[in-house]
DNA sequence: TCTGGGGTCCTAGGACCC
DNA sequence: TCTGGGGTCCTAGGACCC
């Protein structure tokens, strides 16, 4: 039988700047989407205040201030390096696993021969703790969604802390977690499933599980089919330890303000074009295509609202930034009417297939920028922002105070990726004390 | 009035994940 | 005043093929 572990990092957002702003702990803490928009991570204490996952940082406003909650903008590099550290600690642990998410690993606990697997995953938690400050829940199961429905009772009952294990229990015991989770706890089951189920009559995730095929099938398709088997503990799922590689590749941004000028619209689809093209060449992949898409705000119903995308292709597969920003702008040209307010916009790279494999087009001699792996300029300039920093040098030119730039207020340093945020340490009296 | 059976490819939209 | 970004897979319908 297949044994899945799955580790699931808490609060992550939060855990990360908890490591190094030790004023954070025990507090409430709420970190920011992207533009400060929306709370997509809090700790404990902010869930305790009712502030929901997803809202509008604006709807929360209120109860921040009156708790005195702390306030962050994402810092994705402080996140992805952190990361990668607990990663690289399961990697050692268990060779065969899957990287699911920036925060959720699961592992193959079946071909480990661990005499005491609670102790083996007890022992776990607390090296990841130790070794990077980040606290983790395990949960172990027969199937992928098991082993998530396990995490979720590893993180919520004290009895558990921090490790639940459902391969353990009898199925009497199966039944009774499965009665005391609603339905749209269950991994797959997102909020329109949920709403349909619920209105049938179907609460808990032992009730989807015990549901007829048949129903299932048809209101919810094969996956919905899937996750039910899984439930039933028929493993539909594998652990892919070599992730597939990417179809497409994409970079889009709500604009910090809306923007009536095509200067700054044209801008900011240079930057979003060349990040997507870095992101490929960094993968070692090309792309046959690219689309383009620009949007007024939806939200404002004071505005005439515009949202546009198209497409081309390219006629031999590149990741070269020239080629494709020169796309992204053509196709912009063809998008762009004048007397709308843009709020946000975005380059997609489709297609995606490996560098190695481009064959050159009859027609294409005459720009030598198609080849992946041969652009020493496109090496180059990787090479450069790799070393000195994101946008140390590209195409086109940044135009100072910029409005489409996204609003970032509160933003903590990268304390592990930038040399000058690097946390100092200062010994007085002979104990070391850092200097946050 | 009657109107096969099997396939492919493409696209747009929907649902879900974190 | 203020509402994220980056992905995946499935489905249905249309065009087309023999």
């Amino acid at each position: 039988m297949a044994t899945f572990g799955l580790v699931d990092c808490n609060n992550f957002y939060v855990s990360c700047e908890r490591v190094f702003q030790p004023r954070l702990a025990d507090r409430p803490v709420v970190v920011l989407s992207n533009n400060d928009g929306c709370v997509v991570a809090r700790s404990q204490e902010a869930r305790a205040l009712g502030i929901a996952m997803g809202t509008p940082f604006f709807k929360v406003r209120g109860v921040i201030e009156r708790h005195d909650v702390a306030v962050l903008s994402s810092n994705y590099a402080l996140y992805s390096d952190l990361s990668e550290r607990v990663i690289s600690i399961l990697a050692a642990a268990a060779p065969d696993h899957e990287v699911y998410s920036i925060d959720e690993c699961f592992l193959d606990l079946a071909r480990r021969a661990v005499p005491d697997l609670n102790a083996w995953c007890r022992d776990l938690r607390t090296q990841i703790q130790r070794w990077t400050g980040i606290p983790v829940s395990v949960g172990v199961g027969s199937t992928k969604t098991l082993a998530k429905l396990a995490s979720k009772i590893a993180k919520a009952a004290p009895e558990a802390d921090g490790v639940f294990d459902l391969t353990r229990d009898d199925a009497k015991g199966i039944v009774a977690r499965l009665r005391e989770t609603p339905v749209g706890d269950v991994w797959g089951v997102g909020g329109r499933s949920s709403k349909m189920l619920v209105e049938r009559g179907v609460h808990t995730a032992l009730d989807l599980r015990d549901a007829p095929d048949g129903w299932v099938r048809q209101r919810m398709g094969v996956v919905g089919l899937r996750t039910v088997q899984e439930l039933r503990g028929v493993a539909c799922y594998d652990l892919e330890s070599q992730p597939a590689p990417k179809q497409a590749t994409c970079c889009s941004r709500t604009f910090g303000k809306a923007v009536t000028d095509k200067g700054q619209v044209r801008d900011a689809i240079i930057a979003f074009a060349e990040r997507a093209a870095e992101k490929i060449r960094h993968a070692g992949q090309v792309c046959g295509a690219i689309q383009v898409s620009i949007a007024t705000d939806r939200f404002d119903a004071n505005a005439a609202q515009y949202k546009t995308a198209a497409s081309t292709t390219f006629m031999t597969p590149t990741a070269d930034s020239r080629a494709i920003v020169a796309a992204s702008l053509r196709i912009l040209e063809s998008l762009w009417r004048d007397g709308f307010a843009y709020r946000g916009g975005g380059v997609l790279l489709l297609d995606l297939s490996p560098a190695e494999n481009v064959a050159r087009s009859l027609f294409d001699y005459g720009l030598d920028y198609g080849a992946a792996g041969e652009d020493q300029l496109m090496k180059a300039i990787d090479r450069i922002n790799g070393r000195f920093g994101r946008g140390a040098v590209g195409l086109g030119l940044a135009t100072a105070n910029a409005q489409w730039r996204m609003s970032q207020k509160h933003l903590s340093p990268r304390f592990t990726t930038r040399w000058r945020d690097i946390p100092k340490a200062r010994i007085e009296g002979g104990s070391a004390q850092g200097v946050l």
